[in-house]
DNA sequence: CGATGAATTTCTGTCGACAAAGAGAATACA
DNA sequence: TGTATTCTCTTTGTCGACAGAAATTCATCG
């Protein structure tokens, strides 16, 4: 299926290709968290030795998306349900400090990208796409962060983004109800505030929308919890 | 010198052994920035195959300490004079965020640890070691995350104060005036806000306290230029 | 003498192989 | 039947080797 069936690669693509194909199946969910990750399998699959698939690895264990148990198999990272709240914290604040700080140093081509992020994001909501809209919202608000020139928040928040996409993903299917809609406004509204560069009011607004996204993630987990529920 | 002139090592050491002889090496400034990382002249030096090495390179570029150009050699990272604030921005707020964590949930234990690494750091200030007094605080407050229990913040901070403790070993021979004794006292009120639990306190501390630091570097810069800047 | 281009050398990215560690199966014992 | 022990098999960590890129050297030309 997700085989290259074309022998030639070029030199240097091989790690970067398993990273990214780890990467995307498991923020898709495509491989639960906990799952096993068997070298030999992915090099048989992927069509290349080893050595590169431990490359790969040891970069995704660097961003915490995977675990490596010594001498035994590396595990797709799990969600840590019991210290939600840890996450919660690092998302506001991170949401906060990067729309800040993007109201203090965008550009206008910054205000391009982030426009066109949130055209995007509009389209997935009117499609009732609940999974293009968890995507384009992280676009989106990783074009923020790009603007804010701080490449020490936007690695955080993107790891974060990353991590958050997971739990979203595991919920996605609560995801048709009224909110998405007040989040368009609300973003419309992050955006004005940024091109004014009215940096208190970005910072009023980003709290505000962190509120709502970590409130509605735990709502969409107390009422699911039947989903699954990994220890 | 510091080879391994034992051929046993127990396996699964390889890697990180390599890991922390690099890191330290990096952190002390032995690999300037900048530096080509020889491959094969590390294995040679430190008795193993490349593997190990190209794991703990990729590891630690993962954190940043070094950059790995495409099919050319990687060099230890550099640090980018021209962009400090955005260090001095994350740098500030991570000390404000972890002490003010650390105030609302520390435990008894904790403080006792922080306790001991103020008293190190107490002990370097009276011995006028400028390196043990970088290292200790570094530790200080790396303990003081560590009570505050957010990985994220406590993972961000920890590699803030590891890019701070490169640029402070530069100009560590301005590190003998009267200021380290200051820092002594500020540490002692930050602890006791933490148990007294006071975590507005903790915060507008932790804030004048980053805030003396970020200006102690930055006349260590602007009185020391002449030392090296490189491009 | 300086510049351009080819040949050589060096170093990285990838490969297949092997040995140790762990997991699992099979056996012995209570 | 349940538990402990040994053996086997799977899987990881490391190794040496090779091919492709880049850097370097060297030769050629203006």
């Amino acid at each position: 299926m997700t085989e290259k069936t074309i022998r030639e690669r070029k030199r240097g693509s091989g790690a970067q290709l398993v990273y990214e194909t780890l990467r995307e199946e498991i923020l898709d969910l495509a491989l639960a968290p906990g799952t096993p990750i068997d070298e030999n399998q992915l090099a048989e699959r992927l069509a290349m030795s080893r050595t590169p698939i431990r490359e790969a690895l040891v970069r995704l264990a660097g961003e915490g998306l995977v675990t490596q148990l010594p001498n035994r198999s590396t595990v797709v990272a799990n969600i840590d349900f019991f210290n939600l709240h840890t996450f919660f914290d690092a998302l506001t604040l991170m949401y906060r400090v990067t729309t800040r700080l993007a109201g203090e140093f965008h550009t206008a081509q910054d205000i391009q990208s982030i426009r066109a992020r949130q055209r995007e994001f509009a389209r997935a909501v009117e499609g009732q796409d609940a999974l293009a809209m968890i995507a384009t919202n992280r676009e989106f608000h990783a074009a923020i962060a790009e603007a804010g020139r701080n490449p020490y928040f936007t690695g955080l928040f993107c790891r974060l983004l990353d991590e958050g996409q997971r739990i979203l993903r595991i919920y996605y299917s609560s995801f048709n109800d009224q909110l998405p809609h007040r989040y368009v406004v609300e973003h419309e509204q992050i955006i004005a505030a940024i091109e004014a560069r009215d940096v208190n009011t970005c910072d009023r607004l980003a709290t505000a929308h962190a509120e709502q996204i970590v409130q509605q993630i735990q709502s969409m987990i107390s009422r699911g919890v039947s989903h699954n529920m990994p220890l």
